[in-house]
DNA sequence: TGACAATATAGCTATATGGCTATATGGTTT
DNA sequence: AAACCATATAGCCATATAGCTATATTGTCA
């Protein structure tokens, strides 16, 4: 349980290697998110965003609240590490075009008007186009 | 070629991604090295750490200039991304006993008295323990 | 309690990754 | 040129990873 181990760092560092987690990082700069609107944003399959989102958590960059029953991710640093991981990788995210799109697409997207089905209802989800 | 693309930043994210190449960095922030030397120290497979070293390389961490027929690596932040990620990567892994055992064990490893075979010599490897 | 909504987990598949051995490449030396 | 050295590349294999669909779980509400 040695939390100074390499593996903890290795952890952390391969929690931010992937693109898709990155973008639920940035979203999450903006405010707190529940899975629904993280999938809606990000497009892919409920489950896929959930196992980010779990990893994420894992490796102590987010934290997470239950709200009756939607999980509310936000990003929370576990340790000054996470902190400064995070300060640099989403500099880089802000920057980036795509990230930039996502976080605008969620002005478009709320958790009350999510459909069922896991994915973005059909208005909600061309209001963004 | 948009350096401010996401796909550059998970890039340099994925090069430290793994205990190894931490490792390897670890042991040139103390003074560059060659590939033989670095691989007697790890105890891994030449090729394996050619590699390893080639995507340290890609992703702007270290540089390399030839030196004879030894290739001598060094530890070369191409950008302020890259900088700051090892300066938080090499903090973690200082502080790592495995590292700083590897670190210690490069006292008994000279490039000059390394074997042929992409081995370290009998005398060299059993000097260390 | 039963129906339903949001999320998590299980299990599958395709691809990426990191190790290896064998061999090619590039530089040195005789 | 030939032999030799260090390094790089090619190709193979086992495991890890990230996507998916199907289903289990957890919470809400009639």
């Amino acid at each position: 349980m040695d939390k100074t181990s390499l593996k903890y760092t290795v952890k952390k560092i391969k929690a931010l290697a992937d693109s898709t987690r990155i973008k639920l990082l940035a979203m999450l700069t903006t405010k707190s998110l529940c899975v629904c609107e993280l999938t809606c944003a990000v497009g892919l399959a409920q489950p896929t965003v959930s196992r980010h989102l779990t990893q994420l958590e894992d490796a102590g960059f987010v934290s997470r609240k239950r709200q009756g029953t939607w999980m509310i991710y936000s990003l929370d640093p576990a340790d000054t590490t996470c902190r400064e991981l995070l300060d640099i990788v989403m500099e880089q995210a802000l920057a980036d075009i795509e990230c930039q799109q996502l976080i605008k697409s969620l002005e478009n997207i709320d958790r009350h008007k999510i459909s069922g089905d896991g994915k973005c209802r059909k208005k909600a989800a061309t209001a963004v186009n």
